[in-house]
DNA sequence: GTTGACCCTGTACTAACATACAGAGTCTAT
DNA sequence: ATAGACTCTGTATGTTAGTACAGGGTCAAC
């Protein structure tokens, strides 16, 4: 099996050297096995988790959310309840994120068509994209 | 028509107070007008505009970019040509943005079936979701 | 006309998420 | 066997996005 130091994860998941460090600290990748010398020895699954976790900040989560999602397996022996109860919960908040989304694409569609027929919008058509609820 | 001091738009838009300042120092909202003695004085369609910042930043858009949004827009005697492209620019990473989220909660969709099921998985399933480019 | 709740400005502080640096050890290619 | 590139730890610094505070003015109600 391939193994990867620090700086090689680094590169090949496209994040600064010491941010490896940073998350091994916030528990968002587990302690890697070391070298002898005390050296991290990295697995290229680690690749893929890096880019999720960086991905994921780009669609708006925390680190502590990441870190929740990333909990997010059903171990044997092991009451599910909790787990589906998250997932549920993340799958709604995941939900309401595209649906908002889709409304400001939508609001863009609609800006880039006027654009192209040459129709003048003062106002900043996103703005009325995402519909907050009027109670206010 | 109605308006709003900062400590009203800040409650009826769901902020501290101190983060329209911050806003406005930020360029993210128009300078108010002014009453006699100083003090901003807002419109209900600021409301509307702060809540879709606080909405564009949970989707993973920063102030920045937040800004960028709300510039797009055509005014009369102004070349589209610029504006277009932004568009579409926007567009096009809002449809990333949508294509990731979708695996996330394809991947949740999974885990809540397995959950169900009771089938246990020792792997965190959501790892998977983001396809990130295999030139590593 | 004073009290309490608001607003003003400028400046300082905080939290989350990194990045950088110093001083020391390791690895590898020549 | 040594130079250069890498790693280790601990600690300091930077950036973004707020939030708080001090010292002062304003407003509305009693």
């Amino acid at each position: 099996m391939e193994t990867l130091t620090r700086g090689k994860l680094a590169k090949r998941s496209g994040v600064n050297i010491e941010t490896l460090r940073y998350y091994e600290k916030r528990n968002l990748i587990d302690p890697p096995r070391r070298s002898e010398a005390g050296y991290r020895l990295y697995t290229p699954a680690d690749i893929l988790r890096i880019r999720f976790i960086k991905n994921a900040q780009k669609l708006g989560f925390t680190l502590k959310e990441i870190r929740e999602l990333l909990k997010l397996r059903i171990k044997i022996n092991t009451s599910c309840d909790s787990v589906l109860k998250k997932a549920e919960h993340k799958r709604a908040e995941i939900m309401v994120k595209i649906k908002d989304l889709k409304s400001m694409k939508r609001a863009l569609d609609q800006l880039i068509h006027k654009c192209e027929e040459s129709i003048p919008t003062k106002d900043c058509p996103i703005l009325e994209s995402i519909e907050s609820d009027k109670r206010s």
